[in-house]
DNA sequence: CTACTATGTGGGAACGATGTCATAGCGGTG
DNA sequence: CACCGCTATGACATCGTTCCCACATAGTAG
């Protein structure tokens, strides 16, 4: 039973004591290395059980310089993607036997880099983020703590990354559209000038260009970064004269603005609309019809963020490389052919 | 400039030396405590920027016999309830000046424990938890740890919580079924040992007692947790010759479950059935009809948990309480008069 | 002129765990 | 018997920080 009188948490001398041994015995016994009688060993594990005792990891921390805790960065977890990313990365983690301290920097460049400070003062063995800018490769590297950008980069080349082959999964989609029949086919973005942002324009522009049709710059329509601000844009393009057949929408944010925006203006989709969405989401698959979205497995990215990651740490000369998943398109009823 | 070539991490000692004052004025001058004269500060601080120095957590926990650091266990990051849970602590946490170290046990009474365990080693200041069994809040009060249970308790009357008014939403939903007619109600539930599942199932009796009706064990229908077992469940309940006519959900995954097999079935919501849920999910706003729901602020749930563990670090004296937050519920297309 | 306060600085002992090194017993080998 | 290798244990320095104290100086009140 454990002392509940004492006041002080026990320390491995007091364990060491109990079981009439030296500290350096006792943290043998406990952690397993060098060697300790069979017996001792047995003793010293029961005092500490007995006594309650937890070990002090900023003290091993401390002297063994180096921890056994990953740092995870995401932007808002109360988007479900990031949610997911962060799952994956926890069970990765808990796999490898390490401990993940989650940071949501609600996308802010300023927390991203108290963040990394955090991290950094917490001495992790390493980070795993969703960046928001260069400077969280950039800190990191400066403090030689391995860091993996996961799902955009910054550092394209200098840093390891692991993101989904953006430009392709959005040419493909972008083509089905246009098999359809589909020419005038928004774009439905938040920003143009992160990997992300910047491979699905370049894969819609791909497609576009391979289907022999100007692209129509006014159809690569900015939106805003939350629902609201999508849903407002997509009320202007959609309510517009010339209004697309069809949206595709860069994430999942958009797409619920998107599709909120339709049915708020009584569009039918797919009859009226094609709506497909990069990234897929719980609800695409309760509405009716359901979205034919590209499905990036973020649980499986956040994993090989880790995976890749512990290779890091295990072997800092390796050179630095970027993991490339790949999407898949789930086909479901929110795409026909145009109606004009 | 960050000296590149120097492969340790420069210490408080090195900052000092590089000021020209002892390790005793460094710390003073960056921490903020003690006398130090203003341009010593100054030239002490731009040392440390320039040197890249961060201090190192470890050595400062261990000195100070505690840490800013804040445990938060939640059961499944991948539901967008915990999620908003953690982000709404995440951003209390910030705004105290905490670090919130955030570990998903996926339900696992096993996990919830190594966790625990975890963060005592780390010395965190305390702990969130949406406990899964009795053995988180025992632990964490013999380890002296303070710990908040949110959403549900093992531990009532001994540590502090911050749930939910479950009874009274519940009965609250469940006459509103009764005043549109339904006599047959399932209530569609995972589990009734735990304080939520008590106590919903508690608010719905009361209801059913209320208006004069015998409770019919048969409709207090058990589900498995998640949506597949929940949609077989569903399923089956609603294929049987003496189907309810309406369905109250006791939380978002089951609901989920409810409205796939509805949908599967041909059943058309709400005209050949009525579903409310407690837990209010993205989804639910998309769908058509809306899902009436009963929304609990899963971030201010977090947040009040924070604030509540705040106050009981502050004062370890204080006698243990539960925060009750009320929960809104939230009207949409999902009910109606039953048909026959 | 003494006593006292306020301001400022540095020396050095912790905090708790680890791991190197020294030491020692023992059995086997040349 | 000298030597080695193996098992087993404990003494002690160390990690980086903080903070208690001692000490120093200057200004001020009695």
């Amino acid at each position: 039973m454990a002392d509940l009188s004492e006041l002080r948490r026990p320390t491995i001398k007091e364990v060491a004591e109990a079981a009439g041994v030296s500290r350096s015995t006792a943290s043998r016994a406990l952690a397993g290395n060098g060697y300790v009688a069979g017996q001792v060993r047995e003793r010293v594990r029961e005092a500490a059980r007995d006594l309650g005792y937890v070990v002090d990891a900023t003290a091993r921390s401390l002297k063994q310089q180096s921890s056994r805790l990953i740092g995870v960065l995401v932007s808002d977890l109360t988007n479900a993607f990031y949610a997911d990313l962060a799952s994956g990365a926890a069970r990765e983690c808990r796999a490898r036997g390490y401990t993940m301290m989650l940071i949501d920097d609600s996308g802010s460049p300023d927390d991203e880099l108290e963040a990394a400070e955090a991290f950094v003062a917490l001495r992790v063995a390493g980070v795993v983020g969703t960046p928001v800018s260069a400077g969280l490769a950039d800190f990191l590297a400066r403090q030689r703590t391995p860091v993996v950008e996961v799902d955009r980069q910054f550092a394209e080349g200098v840093v390891d990354a692991v993101v989904v082959d953006n430009r392709e999964a959005t040419r493909v989609t972008t083509e089905h559209l246009l098999a359809l029949g589909h020419r005038r086919i928004a774009l439905f973005i938040d920003e143009t000038e992160w990997t992300t942002g910047r491979d699905r324009l370049a894969g819609y522009s791909d497609a576009i260009a391979a289907a022999g049709i100007e692209l129509d710059s006014a159809l690569v329509f900015p939106t805003g970064w939350d629902v609201d601000a999508a849903r407002e844009a997509a009320h202007t393009l959609l309510s517009s004269a010339n209004r697309p057949t069809a949206i595709f929408a860069a994430n999942n944010v958009l797409a619920e603005g998107a599709w909120r925006a339709a049915a708020h203006l009584g569009l039918q989709v797919p009859r009226d609309l094609s709506l497909v969405s990069f990234d897929d989401a719980p609800w695409m698959s309760m509405v009716t019809p359901g979205l034919t979205s590209i499905s990036q497995d973020a649980g499986e990215l956040g994993a090989q963020a880790i995976a890749t990651l512990l290779e890091r740490i295990a072997d800092a000369s390796l050179p630095p490389r970027t993991v490339i998943l790949s999407a898949a398109i789930t086909m479901r009823g929110s795409t026909s052919a145009p109606l004009n």
